[in-house]
DNA sequence: GACGCTCATTGACCCACGTCAACCTCCGCA
DNA sequence: TGCGGAGGTTGACGTGGGTCAATGAGCGTC
């Protein structure tokens, strides 16, 4: 990834240097004061990712921290033989980054087109320093998303597969936020899903089918799922 | 949990007003220089936990944060039926309680005898707009957690039984730190450690069982283990 | 419009780990 | 010195989900 890939003002950042910005009120930089954001827009770059490309690398050097504008990320632990761990999934307003050291901890790919704006991280903590409110934001998303990793690990630990994927799709839905009985788009494939949910990918397609084979769930297509009966769907998901 | 059980100055916190306190290097209080900690210690008091004795719930209202100062507590959520999922464990130095929403999203119990040092946390989060280092070192904290926290997914999703107990004894050496061929003590029992990587409790008995007869570990009694192969138990952790 | 590719579904079988149960060890207590 | 309870180990067996393999559905392309 050679720096000039990152342009002021590229793709998917720094719009009339973030003020225009359509997902400033979802991500971090909703910390700040209108006055406060050339601050940030002089150190911000934007770029596009195609599916399936590479942001970054486990064990890559920490160099930047992102917001993400458009599309989704799915970051992820590899084992030596290949085996993977989905450990989430990003979407758009969702930062990406945090301080893990000198290296990152996972990798990050994109899933569909995905547009980024991106911080180098020396500037960025310089400017936690200068906006508290900042670091306030990073702190309670840091938060929540731990409460989010501790479900995970629950998920993991203890639930079937009929549990998992139950609570995947009641999470999604929170996530993206659905109307009653909307489809929701799945941002990750069977395969994904699997990675996600420590499953095979046979055991979640013959899960879906279960779920929908039990009216709990629509599949109207391979990349939508419609929630049917919530109530059931919480009760499948082990609350 | 009355509060009058909470005492300034009491078991565990606020030896003259932190000043003292052991953990203090340990902890985020550490962020503080010495005139900034009478603020803290304005605001604190401790406790002692016995064995088994209960911190808080998960759902309880997240009244306050802690630093534990001697000890271990146990984190976990648990489902309808009784199924347990520990999600961490905490040693002297470790903080509790980030602001996690209004209420905590797991439950927290003494594993031994534990001392602690409790800040109201709505006086707490008054600090950190105060002391900025705090803040930041509560972010570094999180984003430490956050990595580990994935750390253990990949374990929970991807992981056979050896690898986890593998991994789980590198983790424990690793963190209370220790040197070549010295038997660390396992902060919990065959129960905890089941539900901590995601087993039943025959498994791990059997497992331990294994790697000892592997020659990977040394079981002198049941609550100590001894790292016999670093090596040889990273291949078997899955590297 | 048929070929080839990718992704998903489905079926048959298998195995790592869970379940159930017996037993052992340690320790406090009488 | 024996009893009882808690925690741990071990064995026999069952099963949820993994593995392997075939098939289907959609889609781009020549």
């Amino acid at each position: 990834m050679s720096l000039d890939e990152w342009k002021p003002g590229g793709a998917g950042c720094a719009k009339a240097l973030c003020e225009e910005c359509e997902v400033r009120g979802l991500s971090v930089c909703g910390a700040l004061r209108s006055t406060e954001l050339p601050a940030l827009a002089a150190i911000a770059s934007g770029r596009r990712l195609e599916p399936g490309q590479t942001l970054f690398h486990e064990g890559d050097p920490a160099e930047d921290v992102f917001t993400v504008t458009g599309g989704a990320l799915k970051l992820f632990k590899l084992m030596s033989d290949g085996r993977r761990q989905i450990t989430g999934y990003l979407l758009p307003g969702d930062f990406l980054g945090l301080a893990y050291g000198s290296t990152y901890v996972f990798g990050a790919e994109a899933i569909s087109g995905t547009t980024l704006c991106r911080f180098p991280r020396r500037q960025f903590l310089r400017l936690l320093d200068e906006f508290p409110a900042l670091e306030h934001e990073l702190l309670g998303r840091a938060s929540s998303e731990l409460a989010a990793a501790q479900e995970q690990m629950l998920l993991l630990g203890r639930k079937t597969a009929r549990e998992r994927v139950a609570s995947f799709v009641l999470q999604l839905a929170g996530r993206v936020g659905s109307e009653h009985d909307a489809s929701l788009a799945l941002p990750l494939n069977r395969t994904d899903i699997a990675d996600y949910l420590g499953l095979t990918i046979e055991t979640v397609s013959r899960t879906f089918t279960l779920l929908r084979k039990e009216g709990l769930i629509g599949l109207p297509d391979k990349q939508q799922v419609r929630l049917l009966a919530r109530e059931a769907l919480q009760e499948a998901a082990g609350i």
